[in-house]
RNA sequence: GGCUCCAUAGCUCAACUGGAUAGAGCGUCUGACUUCGGAUCAGAAGGUUGAGGGUUCGAGUCCUUCUGGGGUCACCA
């Protein structure tokens, strides 16, 4: 790539120039070449006050002596002009020309050259309790997409997944079947795996829910209510919170029943709710019970677990599938978590932690920033954080990676910190390569999206939908009646789940977002759908022009029109491009790329004949650039998951 | 309260990591050749970048003080 890396050989340029003409030492680091805003003349601009100071002239004078050495020094350079301390220079069409064909010739053009570093890239994280939501969709498509940057920079990246495969949650979905399903089975309702298991935890919270109402109207209830009432503070504490979530309410225009705000509901709800899982409720003991018997392999729950499970994992996959994602290896937090706590007493034996006097192990972390971390409880079980420990050494084991990248919601970003900082102390080869992606939440119009009360939008529900939006537009407009049901079913397939990545994608990965089911998503302007149109358009020309005339080096002797070099510019970027998302784990610079190479190409299409020239090289040059801009956007479009249709 | 992320056009998002007159899409309004695909293209309107101060040739971007919002600060995961 570098080998006609345009910027590169400008900025040499320019270094040269500063030190024969100011004598002066500038390195290509200082130098800030952009391209030129469109209503100035000139491709590319040399910001020139940085050696102001060297030429002890004024950024006019400056600009215009580096300027006109560069013009006579440097045949690619043909022109140029001084504004306001910025060189803006013109590059001969015949260098883009030449630039071009290079690309052309490229097989894999925007893949970069191995750089030797290992990645290990673990995203997803779902639990085996519930089915996937908007939220995982979020982390799998910027996972997915993530890996494939780096992979096309260059690196070599293993994409991992991580199933919370055990604890309490996962005991409520197992209890929630064996109490009140009867035997039944995924295959006895064929209802998708995971969606039944989810179905068993949501009885569960609501069976629970019964329970603990009835039990706080009894003398009992009452009376922890009525003690707790005595604590003067904590009375207070909570009043302020009920007003505090009463004004947030109405804020977002929620109705707001007065029984949810009086001081004993909300004290039994927001306040008591674990206490009384914990010490009377029957369900609660039940599920303690069975957490227990499942730690000490109890044959009978062991077996329910495995059912369990394998029932999520095959209605996962199926949704890992429809989406596109795939993973290398799973790893199971089942398997790691008693590992974890041999990891911590090493780090004890190291004097690395410290032991409280009840026996429970911690690690100081305020140089850091951070605080004291519990790592062990004081009963020697491990925590959520030991088990992260565990899964990194095995990991370490697995793949030697120099990175490790966590995509997790930001709600977990200390917890991460936490990590990093608890593995640096341990001196870990592998933990300063850890990074955590982090990425804002999806909320509703409703607010937080809540899976226990089954407030959520569901991933295959989403999916399903935005396929059938796909089908009824492209309906409505009567296109494509030469494709047969499959070819169309797969269009809708294609169009649907596009435009959903392209949606999600483009949008920073730190901002949260209202996801408005009603009106969800567009198929117009700034979409995903936009973008494979153009590819489907360029595939139109491929097809009518039916030749491979256009596999040529081209020169011209008049020139090329203003688009077309503005395309073969942005194609040229492609590579920089990847390696800008890469380093940035950001897939939004690609879709903003993408975005603009189909935008540059509509306009050219509009501005330009491409098949109806009188001179046939012509029309073989812009069949080149059509082919190779069709080229381009699906390769950025398969870095982001996203297929593009031959027609539409 | 500590830490952290966010705030840009009515709405959804950009802005090449400090560069020129802050750009797109949606929505609104106006237009587009009997010729390559109108899910398109051209144009209009829409902004004191949440507020103030600072750093410098130059600030949406860096520092600082506020304001508003999200997250987090569990022997939950």
């Amino acid at each position: 790539m570098s080998n006609f890396s345009i910027e590169e050989q400008l900025k040499e340029a320019t270094v040269q120039a500063v030190k024969d003409l100011f004598g002066a030492e500038a390195s290509t680091e200082q130098i800030i070449v952009n391209d030129t805003r469109k209503e100035f003349e000139g491709d590319l601009t040399v910001v020139v006050f940085p050696f102001v100071k060297f030429a002890r002239r004024s950024p006019q004078q400056t600009g215009d002596a580096i300027g006109a050495y560069l013009e006579e020094k440097f045949d690619f350079i043909t022109g140029f002009n001084t504004i306001k301390g910025f060189l803006n220079l013109s590059i001969a069409y015949s260098h883009w020309l030449q630039i071009f064909n290079a690309i052309c010739k490229e097989e894999n053009y925007g893949q970069h050259p191995s750089t030797g570093k290992k990645v290990v890239l673990e995203y997803c994280g779902p639990n085996t309790n519930k089915p996937l939501h908007l939220g995982h969709i979020r982390n799998m498509l910027l996972g997915y997409a993530t890996a494939n940057i780096l992979s096309a920079a260059g690196d070599e990246v293993h994409k991992v997944n991580i199933y919370n495969d055990r604890g309490t949650a996962i005991c409520k979905s197992m209890l929630g079947w064996q109490k009140y399903a009867d035997g039944a089975t995924p295959e006895s309702t064929g209802m998708k795996g995971d969606h039944f298991v989810g179905k068993w935890y949501v009885r569960y919270a609501t069976e629970f829910g019964k329970e603990y109402k009835a039990w706080q109207e009894t003398a009992e209830g009452q009376k922890v209510f009525e003690d707790w009432k005595q604590d003067e503070k904590a009375v207070k504490k909570t009043l302020k919170e009920i007003e505090a979530a009463k004004k947030k309410a109405k804020k977002e225009g929620k109705e707001i029943k007065a029984e949810d705000y009086t001081l004993q509901n909300y004290f039994f709800k927001k306040v008591y709710e674990q206490t009384y899982m914990n010490t009377y409720s029957k369900l609660g003991a039940e599920t303690s019970e069975m957490l227990r018997k499942w730690e000490a392999n109890d044959p009978e729950v062991r077996k329910l677990w495995k059912m369990n499970n394998d029932w999520v994992y095959e209605g996962l996959q199926e949704t890992f599938d429809k989406l596109g994602v795939d993973f290398e290896k799973d790893y199971m937090e089942s398997d790691n978590y008693l590992q974890g706590k041999k990891v911590v007493l090493k780090g004890l034996e190291e004097g690395l932690f410290y032991q409280k006097e009840d026996g429970s192990v911690w690690v100081d972390l305020e140089d850091m920033k951070l605080d004291q971390k519990l790592l062990l409880r004081k009963d020697g079980t491990s925590v959520y954080i030991t088990q992260d420990l565990a899964v990194a050494e095995n990991r370490y084991a697995d793949y030697q990676m120099d990175d490790s990248i966590y995509v997790v919601g930001d709600a977990q970003a200390y917890h991460f910190q936490v990590l990093k900082g608890v593995l640096q102390k341990m001196g870990k080869p592998y933990a300063d390569g850890i990074h955590h992606l982090g990425y804002g939440m999806v909320f509703l119009p409703s607010g937080k999206m809540k899976s226990r009360e089954g407030d959520t939008v569901d991933a295959d529900d989403l999916i399903a939908q935005m396929v059938e939006m796909a089908r009824e537009l492209t309906e409505e407009q009567g296109k494509v009646e030469t494709l047969s049901k499959e070819e169309m079913e797969e269009l809708y397939r294609i169009l649907g789940l596009g435009a959903l990545k392209y949606f999600i994608l483009r949008i920073g990965a730190k901002k949260s977002f209202v996801f408005n089911p009603k009106d969800s998503i567009d198929f117009q302007g700034d979409t995903g759908t936009y973008i494979q149109y153009n590819y489907a358009r360029s595939q139109a020309i491929l097809r009518k022009y039916n030749s491979d005339d256009y596999k040529q080096a081209f020169s011209f002797d008049n020139g090329i029109e203003d688009l077309e070099k503005e395309l073969i510019m942005l194609q040229y970027k492609y590579p920089s491009v990847i390696l800008e998302a890469a380093t940035n784990y950001d897939p939004s610079i690609v879709t903003v790329y993408a975005y603009n190479l189909a935008k540059t190409f509509s306009k050219f299409w509009s501005a330009h004949s491409i098949l109806g020239n009188s001179d046939e090289k012509v029309t073989a040059f812009r069949v080149a650039l059509t082919a190779n801009n069709a080229r381009i956007i699906k390769s950025a479009l398969n870095l982001l998951g996203i297929e593009v249709p031959n027609r539409m």
